[in-house]
Formats: C-alpha cells, structure tokens, sequence
RNA sequence: GGCCCCAUCGUCUAGAGGCCAAGGACAUCGCCCUCUCACGGCGAAAACCCGGGUUCGAAUCCCGGUGGGGUCACCA
C-alpha cells in the first residue's frame, strides 16, 4: 500500500547499510495476500522509494539474480519448501475449521489463559489418517511443529540478544488452505533462496523473528543477521499515521517538500548520528551510518525540524533550479497562464532568487508569487483602511505616483530615491511611504525588499496598481487622523 | 492481560564510570540588523522517569517500579 514515512526510514536504513557495507539492496513484493495487493499499489511504492531516491540494485523492473521478485511469482518455491517441512515431520496438516480456531481462542480468553493454538488432535494425526482427509478433500492448512520448550534467542543488531520461550509461540501456519504462504513463510523461503545476509525492518516483526529463526533450522539453512528499527511515531506519541496530517512519502511529496530534505530527516531521525551537523547528501550518510548506533527507542516525527531542513534544501538550489520548479506549481494553481511564464523564465529566476529565503516549502511558492504576475490587485477591505486611511498617505500618493511615473529609469536605487526623496521632503521616515506602497504594489503586507519587488514588478504594473489605489481611495470613509 | 522492546531538554540526539553543576540541532522566547517578512548574529529558558543497589565515584553497570511502544490472525 502507501510507503509509510516509518517504512520509507526502514528502506532508508537498509540502502544505507548496503551501500556503506558494499552490499546489495533488494526489493521484493510480498502480496501473498491478494486483498490488499494491487497493481497500483504496487506502482505507487516504486514510485516512492524512487522519488526519494532510493534505487535498487536487484528487485521488480531491475531484475537480479534471484528474479523474480514478487512472491506472487514464486509460489513453487514455497509449495516444494511446504511439503519438505511435512515430509521432515517439521509441520503437519491441520483441519480445524475457522469456526473450531475462533472456538479454541475464544475459550482460552474466557478461561484466563493464553490463546497459543497447538493443533490440537491434528498435531500428532497418523499421517495415514491426514492423507485420506486430504483425498476426500478436506481442507487444511500446513502449520508448523513448533518446540513446546526451550527458548530462541534473537541476535538483533540493535537490541543486541532476545530470548522468547517457545512455550509462548503457538504452531503458526505455513500455508493456508488456498494453497498460498503466510508472510512467515514465504519471507523465510526467499531470504534463504535471495541470500539475504542482513534483514532489517520495523520492530513490529520483532515478535515473528523467533518462529523465523525456527523455520530456517528446519529448512537447514543459514540464518541473516537481524535489526529491528522501532516505528516512527507522532506527536502523540502513537504511531504516526493519516491522522497526524500527513503520513505516507505521497503526503509529503504533495506539502511541498524536497526529496532530498525528507531523505536527510529520515535518515537522521534515530539513527545516532553525531549531533554536530545535519546537512548531509545521501553518500555522506551512508558513510557515517552505523546499524548498532541506531536507537531502539521509537522516535516522534517533528515536522518543524523536518521543515527547517526543507529550507535549508530550498536555499542551496539556484533560483534557476527553483525557477524549474516553481512554473509548474504556477500554472497548475492557476496563479500564472502558462503561455507569461514561457515567455519569460529570466523574470521568474529573478524572482525565485529574491524569494529564495522567505519559501518553506514548494507549496507556498503560487502564494508568494503569485502577485508579481497580473494587474489590479484585490485588497483586503480592513488593511485597505489601515494602509490608506491616514491623512499623510492620502495627501502624498499622488505626488508618488508622479515622481514615480517621471522616473528616468525603473532601477532599484531609482525607485528608493524617489520615496525616500519624497518622505525627507515631507518630513516624516520612508516608512511611512514604504508600508503602504507595499501594500498598493503587492497587496500584502509582508514581501521582500520594496524596491527590488517593485522593480521586478516592472513600473508598467506598479503603476496601474497605484492608480487603482488612488481611485478606491476616494470611497474611503473621510479620513480620520 | 501474556510475551518482547525502550526510557537524557517540547522533539531528534551527544554522552559508552570520573573530562557533565550534561553538549548540539529544531521549535520557543528576548535582543541586534532592518521598509515588513525572512535570512543572519547574539543571548535566554529547557532534560538525565522514580526507588534501591554496585563503586572512592553513575546519566552511564545491576535489580525493581512506573511510563511509552510493539505483538499476540489462514495480514504483512
């Protein structure tokens, strides 16, 4: 399904671990389960761990040499690994209905104990018996034997030694009646039949890892080395999720984050890094990662800092760079006709240059810009009042826009002279003039510097925008002092 | 509830027995810069969950409690 930030972080660590260790990062799609598994969903996770750049050097559209890899493909392999457990006596055949297992939980919680499932009459069935059943049609599901004592001790890279009891691991199945493996199963068949040397994932599966350990001992082969990254959680401490506003790698994409931000935050987020520096590119990262640095303690996702890191991004590109990135936002938001922006990329690099260090994120890019393109502008009614209701401003725009209008040339220092000139003679700070022609000029009352945004403007613009001023001016309630 | 994991400022963390009256980053709050906002600079506030041990000495080791997380399927 969606590639959920704590999953992305998982991958992240994964590709990091190969790449620092010269290994070898491998997908595999694991949709035995063929509810949830769609084509789309499918798409949508490639399309995910490559926008934060994380390719992958075997796995679905690459290849490798264990191709292929969806599980869906492989369904031999488990097949012919089930019916080695049967042979070995490792699992047998198990006939309990739906109903008789729900039965059997249902009862044990009445009851106080532990619903730990271990086959019941079928565990020790004649396997002459299993197999007539089996003929006559019955079906089943193959579960595994597993130990009702000692202990399997978990060699976790993080964690370090973890040791459950079997006597608390119930006989899982193996494969369900459809004929299909459980994730147990199939993980474990691929893991060994891919040579994985290193599994690392989310410390959900944490709890499965013994009943995986026990399956590789029965399948006589080698057992990876294990690391259990904990979830990433919100502010809530639960673990992050729709909810908390955004959740999947899509989410972020859509907020307007870089990918390269998302991926530095990722990476950093419980990993153990010196806390010295946090800008780092991924091959930096991969330099420095440490599996057994990372914290076993479930991190809080902070998207303050993850929006600081963003900025950081945002400002190293070249407004050229940004300017590639801002057209499309534009148009798509309707703050810009295509047909102005083609025609003059330099204005909207300059301008991109100017906005550089006021942009958080990609998505505020049509809002602060959006007023460098158009003519007349809508103003707020309120601020409108606040900005021109003064008797100075009243008395002195229409001397700007003359002064303004004669100028000999539209520069930056030609523009500031000018107000400036204009406020010196009247008496009164720049100040006084700068606000409310900021306002006039852009319709807000925030912005970069005025004198380069008005000659980015352009005077054309300004202008116009100045004389609707001076006209709506005149319906302005008398003017209080 | 059983089992498992985890526990330093609000958040991510540094710290691996003395260098820590605990350092950094983000966020917060001041001040400076300044035409607003942002950037930048300076500064402030802010934490070793609690209780027992071990030790000359504990944030660091051990035990217990508490708290948080995970997991208990023919889902992955």
């Amino acid at each position: 399904g969606m590639l959920h930030v704590g999953g992305v972080r998982t991958a992240l660590f994964n590709w990091l671990f190969a790449r620092k260790n010269g290994g070898v990062f491998v997908v595999r799609i694991e949709d035995t389960d063929f509810e949830r598994s769609t084509e789309e969903s499918v798409e949508q996770l490639k399309r995910s761990l490559r926008w934060i750049g994380l390719e992958w050097d075997e796995g679905p559209e690459v290849g490798g040499p264990h191709a292929p890899y969806r599980q869906s493909e492989r369904m031999e392999l488990y097949r012919r690994a089930a019916q080695k457990l049967l042979d070995s006596g490792a699992a047998y055949r198990d006939f309990a209905t739906p109903e008789e297992l729900a039965g059997f939980r249902e009862e044990a919680r009445a009851a106080g104990r532990q619903p730990i499932y271990t086959g019941g009459e079928f565990r020790e069935m004649d396997p002459e018996e299993a197999r007539k059943r089996v003929e006559a049609g019955d079906p089943y599901t193959v579960r595994f034997r597993t130990p009702r004592e000692g202990q399997t001790v978990v060699e976790d890279m993080i964690r370090g030694p973890v040791t459950f009891d079997n006597a608390n691991l119930e006989d899982f199945v193996l494969m369900r009646s459809t004929d299909t493996p459980t994730y147990n199963f199939a993980a474990v068949v691929d893991d060994a039949e891919m040579e994985i040397s290193h599994v690392i994932r989310g410390d959900d599966h944490l709890s499965n890892t013994p009943r995986q350990i026990l399956l590789y001992r029965a399948l006589s082969r080698e057992l990876p080395a294990f690391a259990h990254v904990p979830q990433v959680l919100g502010q809530d401490r639960k673990k992050l999720s729709k909810r908390h506003g955004a959740a999947s790698v899509e989410d972020f994409a859509a907020r307007g984050y870089l990918p390269e931000a998302l991926f530095n935050y990722l990476a950093l987020l419980g990993a153990g890094y010196a806390a010295d520096e946090e800008i780092f590119t991924p091959e930096e990262l991969a330099e420095r990662f440490r599996i057994d640095r990372v914290s076993g303690n479930p991190a809080v996702f902070d998207e303050s800092k993850l929006l600081a890191i963003n900025q950081v991004y945002l400002r190293r590109k070249s407004p050229e760079e940004l300017a590639l990135i801002a057209a499309p936002l534009l148009v798509e938001s309707g703050a810009v006709p295509e047909e102005e922006l083609q025609s003059d990329m330099p204005r909207l690099t300059k301008i991109m240059e100017l906005l550089r260090e006021r942009i958080g994120c990609t998505t505020e890019i049509p809002a602060a810009v959006g007023y460098f393109y158009g003519g007349r502008l809508d103003y707020d009614p309120e601020e409108f009042e606040k900005q021109f209701g003064k008797d100075f401003v009243q008395d002195s725009f229409p001397e700007l826009y003359q002064r303004l209008s004669s100028l000999p040339e539209w520069t930056e220092e030609a523009i500031e002279g000018c107000v400036r000139g204009l406020a010196a003679e009247k008496e009164k700070g720049a100040r006084h003039l700068i606000h409310p022609l900021r306002f006039a000029t852009t319709g807000r009352t925030v912005s970069a510097g005025l004198f380069e945004t008005m000659q980015l403007l352009g005077r054309e613009r300004c202008l116009l925008r100045i004389e609707d001023v001076l006209e709506k001016m005149k319906q302005l309630s008398k003017p209080v002092s």
